[in-house]
RNA sequence: GGCGCGGUCGCCAAGUGGUAAGGCCGAGGUCUGCAAAAUCUCUAUCGGCGGUUCGAUUCCGCCCCGCGCCUCCA
């Protein structure tokens, strides 16, 4: 079955493959290091993840390359903040961002390149756009890109250069500066930016300048690295290129102008754009205090897996509005999705080892399909339907005949297209022996009070436990205890 | 002003020209000394008004409401 994906380029849904028929050479707009990345970046990088995931369940054999953004505005405020090194405070945020990655079982894409390990490559590129014409110095010694060479410029964005509004304040509420005095339009974009003292240690020896012949010091612009690095390491066409949906204009859009000036070739095919979370129904953003972080999330106690349930429960298309309660449900959903797997391998006789173990293999999608576990598998392959998929999953876990081995390696591969883990069936019941010695004193009194038929002493004994935070299950047989 | 997205059960969220998946919450049953846990069952006619159609939530038009982007935010 063909994996289909929205291409925003043509605004229609388009079948994903592979141009060189080996690989899907795929590209994503990674982090900006320089604070800790919120649950909106997150929300893009899971459903990368499983697009990712899905494309390799597809057969498509992709090529991930995600980059770190370590050199722009912020980083280099930041470091300077933090009176160190562009390069401590950046590599400090992107152990910070892996870690965060790891918590949400994301795959390691196969390149993740940094934008400061790949300054010649960017050099090579204003180089050739001055060159040809398509760039130029302008009246503060940056090189800008001329739009007006390229005709072309706004056909991903859907944007006619004439029409753009130069908004009084750009998304970070800042007052845009957009004087013209350095560029012949407000439009051009600055492919390199001539050294200024506040960039304290940060500049490298540039493009030559055609009419001097010297080399311009300075750093790169934001879009420069993207072009530089997608094509170093998949060409200078490749098949998908993917973001979150406010990096389509301007930053995909330069992209294109400045790639495809230079090599005279279509840069990427296919384009994918993952639309925003919101928190608490508005755009997450600290002063309106609807800020979060998975650090935050998983210290207030919160499992990194419902975190991540709630990123993908929604199509990538349509924006999804996070709140708490919503993640409390996706908790619920979760701690269901286990019992109900396991309740599906005690049907079918297999342990829980097994299932995990190679014994039960993932199964190939085609074999997949045929299984109650197919429509959670096409509704991925359908535009990546994870919201379709995950209620698709839901039904199989219900039916009868999911107690097979063909339709368990069926689940298996839902499991991994959607990057979601069972837990061996953690149901947080604790034996005697992992809770503290006064809890359990206090669980074996309130059982012998209750076998003794003194349920006055019983109850009292259960409210104690309960104001030390311990729950008690009764059993038939015994008991067992719960935190909280 | 330009481009775009969306309004489906209390909440989240799929979907289709022929009478609405799923999850959360809630309610009820079973179990239980009671409670919890477990388990089973139940819960919508799709923003408004017109139009096309044998038939529209699904297509078209208008209106109302919400949201995103419009130069460095994933």
């Amino acid at each position: 079955m063909e994996m289909r994906l929205y291409d925003t380029l043509s605004r229609e849904t388009l079948p994903l493959y592979a141009a060189d028929g080996k690989r899907l050479r795929m590209y994503a707009c990674g982090p900006t290091v320089y604070g800790p990345a919120h649950i909106g970046n997150f929300r893009t990088f899971s459903l990368l993840d499983v697009l990712r995931r899905t494309m390799e369940i597809a057969g498509l054999n992709p090529l991930y390359v995600r980059n770190i953004t370590d050199v722009d505005d912020k980083t280099i405020k930041g470091s300077a903040k933090d009176g160190t090194s562009l390069y401590e405070f950046t590599r400090k945020w992107t152990e910070k961002f892996h870690a965060d990655c790891a918590l949400l079982d994301l795959i390691v894409p196969d390149v993740e390149p940094r934008a400061t390990e790949h300054i010649p490559e960017q050099v090579a590129i204003v180089e050739k756009l001055l060159a040809s014409g398509h760039a130029y110095v302008g009246g503060d010694g940056s090189v800008y890109y001329r739009v007006a060479c390229f005709c072309e410029y706004g056909k991903l964005s859907h944007f006619h250069p004439e029409e753009l509004q130069t908004q009084d304040t750009n998304s970070a509420g800042k007052a845009n500066s957009a004087d013209e005095y350095d560029r012949e339009q407000v439009a051009d974009f600055a492919l390199w930016k001539a050294r200024k003292d506040e960039d304290g240690a940060v500049h490298w020896p540039g493009p030559r300048n055609p009419d001097t012949g010297l080399a311009i010091e300075g750093r790169p612009g934001w879009h420069l690295e993207c072009s530089a690095m997608s094509i170093k390491y998949l060409g200078e066409s490749f098949d998908l290129h993917a973001g979150g949906e406010d990096l389509c204009f301007p930053h995909h859009e330069n992209e294109i102008a400045q790639s495809e000036a230079a090599t005279g070739k279509p840069f990427s095919r296919h384009w994918m754009h993952c639309v925003h979370l919101l928190a608490e129904g508005k755009k997450m953003s600290k002063s309106l205090g609807n800020f979060y972080t998975l650090a935050d999330l998983v210290a207030q106690g919160y499992d990194a897996r419902a975190v991540k349930y709630l990123l993908i429960s929604s199509s990538y298309r349509s924006q999804l509005n996070f709140t708490v309660a919503n993640l409390k449900g996706a908790e619920s959903a979760l701690k269901k999705l286990d019992k109900g797997i396991n309740s599906l391998l005690a049907k079918a006789g297999i342990g829980r080892e097994e299932f995990e173990s190679e014994a039960i293999a993932r199964a190939d999608a085609a074999d997949a399909l045929g299984t109650p576990f197919g429509p959670a598998i096409a509704a991925l392959f359908d535009d990546m339907n994870t919201a379709a998929s995950l209620g698709a999953l839901w039904n199989a876990l219900r039916d009868d005949s999911s107690a097979s081995r063909a339709a368990l390696s069926a689940l298996k591969t839902v499991l991994y297209a959607l990057g979601i883990q069972p837990i061996p069936s953690k149901d947080e019941e604790l034996g005697a022996d992992e809770a503290p010695e006064e809890v359990v004193s206090l669980a074996q009194k309130r059982w012998e009070a209750k076998q003794a038929r003194d349920w006055g002493a019983a109850d009292t004994l259960r409210k104690q436990l309960a104001e030390l935070g311990w729950t008690i299950l009764d059993r038939k047989d015994g008991w067992s205890l719960k935190k909280g």
